[in-house]
DNA sequence: TTTAATTTTTAGGTTTGTCTAAAAAAATTA
DNA sequence: TAATTTTTTTAGACAAACCTAAAAATTAAA
């Protein structure tokens, strides 16, 4: 099978994000904006990449990804949040470093060098944002009953399991509020009006929590208080 | 410092080699022979390099890497022997599996990530060819005499302590012979006519090199049997 | 020191991935 | 359903890195 291009590969990877977080059919401008370009070159790739039999394109009906698109997708997947691992483990990152040099790494293209990566890390379950790493054969294990934070009532006790990765303020946030994965955390109060919320985290300290980061943090309900 | 395409990358590292290794100025034709590329296509990149102050060129003339562009060669380089010799100390692989991954993970672009990796390695002098890794502020320490094993006398005893590093078949075959970084040998005789040698590995077996195997091991003297 | 051979450069193309501007289709709103 | 807005595609260009073929410069041979 011959290589990828890495603008191909990103393109894949987006989609396959795309299509099982947000969309069944990917359109043109949501790749557009995650892929910081522009629509017209967008479309110009679809047709390359439905060409190669990657996806599956109609005119103005959007995209998927065919069985051999996501294979693709999910590998790099796999690699990316394996270089994160390692990158923490054992390089001693934080976790709001890594996501930049993963993108680069992910692209890296040596099938022994991501299983001996893998060996060597003690074949992980989840990267250091609490996302679930693809096996070699493309299995990937989603976690069960995880929801964001801001789906879930005042006076839960929850556990965090998962942040999204690809922002670095937010992570940088976090950090700085004691909050990462595993931290146990209460909901205090949610605010209709801009959809934020008041927490209380695991040290006491009570922190507001904007529409936008609740959004990005994964937790797992632990009881009612 | 703006980041440098991988491919003008690799023609600052096949510059610095070639003038370090053989000649002071670089032919068109040499280096279009070290990367597999036309005349045509190496003039186009040199004039681009020197505008860029990267080399001084001079037409019909050849080139050679300004204080710039060598301490960005030596950068690359540093991160070739460091990605190659965490494959081999860390991840099992045989020395002549690296180089091919250490190409393309010479272009990651991450100081921390190299700080990093040389860090986690115990900062390693050489590489798993015998190569010296140059250090973060581009310090090369090479080894004392040394020499090509085609250069030492019959009735020499020598010890190998470097050998090229991108010839896959050559690796191979020094594998297959049980010769390795810090083998001893024994050169039992030359024969003009081809330039090979007959010579007796630390356990006894007799071997016969080629010229070109012989030219590309480097030893070190040890003895007159 | 001419002539011949070799090396290097220029001229003109190609491919990949991008862009802007204009046209076409689809979705919304009236 | 007709008009308007939004989304998407097409048309035409551009930069990077390469190529082939032809011209020019350099080097080697006669
Ligand atoms: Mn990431
Ligand atoms: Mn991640
Ligand atoms: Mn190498
Ligand atoms: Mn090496």
């Amino acid at each position: 099978m011959k290589t990828l291009s890495q603008t191909e590969e990103n393109y894949l990877k987006e989609i396959f994000h795309l299509s099982t977080a947000v969309e069944d059919r990917v359109s043109t401008n949501s790749l557009a904006a995650r892929l910081n370009s522009k629509a017209s070159s967008i479309t110009d790739m679809l047709q390359k990449l439905a060409d190669k039999g990657f996806v599956e394109y109609v005119k103005y009906k959007g995209c998927f990804l065919t069985e051999l698109g996501e294979s693709i997708a999910i590998q790099i997947i796999r690699k990316h949040r394996l270089w994160e691992t390692f990158l923490v483990n054992k390089l001693n990152f934080g976790w709001e470093e890594v996501h930049a040099v993963a993108e680069q790494l992910e692209h890296i293209d040596s099938l022994k060098l991501i299983d001996s990566l893998d060996h060597f890390l003690n074949y992980p379950k989840f990267d250091p944002h609490g996302d679930p790493i693809p096996d070699k054969n493309g299995n990937i294990v989603y976690r069960e009953s995880i929801l964001q934070l801001i789906e879930v009532a005042p006076n839960s006790l929850v556990e965090v399991v998962a942040v999204s990765e690809d922002s670095l303020a937010l992570l940088k946030f976090l950090e700085q509020h004691g909050l990462r994965l595993e931290s146990e955390l209460e909901i205090l109060e949610k605010y209709p009006f801009d959809e934020s919320m008041r927490i209380r985290s695991a040290k006491g300290e009570e922190i507001n929590l904007s529409k936008k980061v609740a959004e990005n943090i994964r937790v797992k309900f632990l009881a009612k208080i």
